[in-house]
DNA sequence: TGAATGATTTACT
DNA sequence: GTAAATCATTCAA
């Protein structure tokens, strides 16, 4: 048990599933200001969510499961909400998501960036950076890292003890473009990405209106 | 079976 | 600003 208590008022014990079983809109609107908990053999460690992004499929383009896509990797979208999506891009870059809405919609929220509330010497340590810099979680990729967030944890159940949103205080929430989906059309106009504009722990910061034209179609 | 690719990060010019 | 790193996953054959 960890002698320390984190800064928050707030309990550390899991959101309930009723949190995720609601349009993915809401749910990714609703993750900023919550705290995303998790708990390892080497120790605990926690943040607090200050960007997330809504992917809508069978018809957002920019989905994995744009068009239905039913596969082994997209296969814990279409169930119930309030799991863990896990998928691994790039040869070395893990990405954390809820499964949110309900069972056979595969809708999901991509957690972007949280800001480091405990564990951060851990943090630190799994990073290869000192605990202060603001690299550690920034960024879907080094949350991840920061987190040991793997495939292994894909399919977890987020109402479990290891890995939940837990709640947190209320903030004000900017909307911009998601990152990085250039290549899905008029989708990538969508204001999906979600972020406490006032951190400075995103990924990028938040411009809304500025994105250069889609590449190829 | 093999080829293409990606919801990124990092280092470097 | 650009490019490299690096592999699970998908799809075509």
């Amino acid at each position: 048990m960890q002698a320390t208590r984190p800064a928050t008022s707030s309990p550390l014990t899991p959101l309930p599933r009723a949190f995720y079983a609601r349009p993915v809109l809401t749910v990714a609107r609703e993750c900023i200001g919550k705290i995303l908990v998790r708990r390892t053999a080497e120790g605990a460690v926690a943040g607090r969510i200050v960007e997330a992004e809504a992917y809508r499929g069978p018809q957002d383009r920019a989905a994995h499961s744009f068009g239905g896509r039913r596969t082994p990797r997209t296969e814990v979208m279409f169930g119930p909400p309030g799991h863990a999506y896990v998928f691994f891009v790039y040869g070395m870059h893990h990405q954390f998501n809820l499964v949110t809405t309900r069972r056979g919609l595969p809708h999901a929220v991509l957690i972007r960036a949280v800001e480091p509330l405990l564990g951060v010497d851990l943090m630190g340590k799994r990073r290869g950076l000192c605990p202060e810099d603001p690299r550690l979680t920034s960024g879907p990729g080094r949350l991840c890292q920061a987190f040991a967030i793997t495939l292994m944890d894909t399919g977890a159940d987020l109402c479990g003890r290891d890995l939940f949103l837990a709640a947190g205080k209320r903030v004000r929430v900017a909307r911009s473009t998601r990152i990085g989906v250039d290549y899905a059309g008029a989708w990538a106009d969508k204001l999906w990405r979600f972020a406490d504009p006032t951190s400075r722990h995103l990924s990028r910061p938040i411009r809304v209106g500025i994105r250069r034209e889609a590449k190829g179609r």
